[in-house]
DNA sequence: CGAACAATTGATCCTCATCAAACCTTGTGG
DNA sequence: CCACAAGGTTTGATGAGGATCAATTGTTCG
């Protein structure tokens, strides 16, 4: 399988990438497949490279010392992971990176990233807004999660993640699928597969989703955004 | 008051930089002090400025819609703060800066560090290593309240906040003493403040530490450890 | 068709927030 | 120097929100 090195500008952090560059990054850079289920690195492993998914769909977890798991973040095509090992060469992942579907990422070693850096003022700027990003949404996930319930973390869960990895189930209609189990919902907004089942079963009865096994299609977002807001009774 | 240049080389971001930034910095900067309890920013106010606290201490809390409030992070002498505008000029700050106690910092325009940026190489360094840190430890403390019970939550924010703004409370002995309410600590761990108060009394007890008003002093930060871990019994 | 696994549902229990009231500490003014 | 006010802290009683457990019901796939 080849690469089009064209296709690298769809990555925010290659948006202003030189066409030289992004040439190098897609001959220097090793395609790596993976299939479902299958890890890409794991949480405490050397952070060896940088990784772009070029297809497929991942997800980010932590794991606690007694091996209970958080999903972090998911990642879609030509969204960036990995990146810390830019800036700190000698460091290890602090979450594990797992392919939810088949997928397949380019892996970019750190080092030929750090060495480009400084002749690079793009580069810097992006992985900096990347990390801006990431800063301010994990800040936001913190505070919900000291301060709401669990019923509106749910809901801001399901939208966030529909947002990161949710496609149309049709071209021509509105609604959101996400391919995702309860457990995988229940890691990402911190609780209970079982709240989890209960919420969006109560939900289905409203009309705002429907669900099916390892699957949510969102068929209201408006009235899910009210349920994360607090608008209820 | 006046700043010396080659203090402004304790800041991280600023540890390789040259002795003419320095001066640069200081010269274009303004210091801003601040009485106990005043605002160096609110969140929602544009990023202008980038802050690295001179004197005192300071917290960065955000509040939800709904007006609870978490306390993200605290700032000791020396370490930045309000860094994001650097890289988005034009966002405003997702939280809101206070000071503890009586405080300085030198205010520089995210502007004059965005224009900076190209040239410097060692700054978006600097820049970067900080926000991978604030990544990887919002990561860890939004598993922790995912996963961990209330005790030990408590436990590991008073030995982070120890390590963030604990000062000795003498030169010969090893206690480490933290200036903060029970309200305080609640708002950093995410319990509310009858629990933690119930915590701390229960390690006074124990002998770990030693509870005051608007203070703690760690006596066993080894059996605090413990305890932020799980033995427990 | 049956095995494996995801999801549901109900019953139970435990952690922790909430509320109320008393207590302690610090600072202020007479 | 004492009295009082203000605000931080403690403590107990209560209750609710969710986790946990157990059993059942789908769903998918070989």
């Amino acid at each position: 399988m080849k690469l089009n090195p064209a296709d690298l500008r769809r990555v925010s952090v290659f948006n202003d990438a030189t066409d030289d560059d992004l040439e190098l990054f897609a001959e220097k850079g090793t395609l790596r497949t993976m299939e479902e289920g299958e890890f890409f690195f794991f949480q405490g492993d050397p952070t060896s490279h940088m990784y772009v998914l070029v297809s497929g769909r991942a997800k980010l977890v932590q794991s606690s010392p007694t091996g209970q798991q958080v999903i972090l973040r998911t990642i879609n095509e030509w969204q960036t992971f990995g990146a810390l090992g830019v800036v700190r060469p000698n460091a290890t992942y602090p979450v594990t990176a797992q392919a939810l579907i088949a997928s397949a990422a380019l892996a970019i070693e750190s080092e030929l990233m750090k060495a480009m850096l400084p002749t690079r003022p793009y580069l810097n700027l992006g992985l900096m807004q990347i990390m801006t990003n990431h800063i301010t949404e994990m800040q936001e996930r913190f505070r919900e999660m000291a301060t709401e319930r669990v019923e509106r973390r749910i809901a801001r869960t399901v939208l966030r993640l529909a947002s990161q990895i949710g496609k149309r189930v049709a071209e021509d209609k509105p609604f959101v699928e996400l391919p995702l189990s309860r457990q995988e919902i229940a890691e990402a907004a911190g609780a209970s597969i079982f709240t989890v089942s209960r919420a969006l079963a109560e939900w289905e009865r409203q009309g705002v989703i429907e669900a099916g096994r390892e699957r949510v299609v969102i068929k209201n977002p408006h009235k899910l955004l009210q349920i994360s807001e607090g608008a209820e009774e």
